[in-house]
DNA sequence: CGGCCATCCTGCACGC
DNA sequence: TGCGTGCAGGATGGCC
């Protein structure tokens, strides 16, 4: 599923793929993935003139508004032609289309004058300037909650997904039920760094292709390679050798290791 | 405010 | 082989 650095590495294709395109044409095989209603109208003859980023949400920007998409779990944003699941098709004055296309049917494109206004919600970005460790144990004192759903939820940090997470979690050292306040500021600064440090080698990767669906020759990340909990399971831990156990947290399934003993490194819980 | 649940969806793994 | 069931999950919204 997407989270950040799968996203940003969608953004970056798409900055060398339609910018400069116009759209000449749309068709849309599933009419609750492009909103609202009157989209189909005001898209058409708009020239797309930048492809960024906010958080999981990617934002092409046109002459006139913008077009925000959220990929969700399955969501893909391709100029090839995918034999199955296509949501939306944008055609373009040169011949190119680009093709939303989503298994799951999740995905959402939204068509507004004003797209400031559809991520206003979203926290801090995990990579900005503005994302200091000080600033981080800030957030974390205010809050008497899970760190794991804390965490997952985007009008706190945004970007953050189920695995990146968990993953993070292990390499701070840091049990997934603690609660936020309680975590001292020493860790909660290893736990920024954590997240920093995986997003950016993720997105050095291109990030994690979890599912492959059969074909597809779809631009898949080898960051899965680095994954030390996400999916495994009662496989043993890549530090110690403890089996990685898998809970439900927050109605997320939730992989950590109880002790990691090698570096005398422990997780623990706050 | 936080916790919990349902909703949206489909494909796949599983047991029989 | 094929059927039924449960599970996966990002975000939102309703309820307590």
């Amino acid at each position: 599923m997407p989270e950040l650095p799968e996203v940003e590495t969608v953004v970056r294709g798409l900055q060398s793929t339609i910018v400069g395109e116009t759209i000449v044409d749309l068709e849309i095989p599933w009419e609750k993935a492009l909103q609202p209603e009157s989209a189909y109208d005001s898209l058409i003859d708009k020239t797309i003139r930048r492809v960024s980023r906010r958080a999981k949400f990617i934002i092409i920007e046109l002459n006139i508004g913008a077009l925000v998409v959220h990929l969700r779990m399955t969501g893909k944003l391709t100029p090839v032609f995918p034999e199955k699941h296509i949501t939306v098709i944008l055609h373009f004055r040169s011949g190119n289309a680009l093709y939303f296309q989503d298994m799951r049917k999740f995905g959402r494109m939204v068509y507004t004058d004003d797209p400031a206004e559809l991520v206003e919600h979203l926290g801090p970005e995990p990579l900005s300037d503005h994302f200091t460790p000080q600033r981080f144990i800030k957030m974390l004192q205010s809050k008497q909650r899970i760190i794991k759903p804390l965490l997952l939820d985007q009008s706190f940090l945004a970007g953050l997904g189920n695995i990146y997470v968990d993953e993070a979690l292990f390499q701070a050292g840091i049990h997934p039920q603690s609660i936020a306040s309680a975590i001292p500021g020493k860790n909660s600064k290893l736990l920024h760094k954590a997240i920093q440090n995986i997003l950016s080698a993720s997105i050095k990767a291109q990030g994690t292709t979890i599912l492959n669906f059969s074909h597809g020759d779809n631009q898949s990340g080898t960051y899965q390679a680095a994954l030390q909990v996400y999916g495994r399971k009662a496989q043993s831990c890549l530090v110690c050798e403890t089996a990685i156990e898998k809970i439900k947290l927050g109605q997320r399934g939730t992989h950590f290791v109880q002790i990691v003993k090698r570096n005398s490194k422990q997780i623990i819980t706050y």
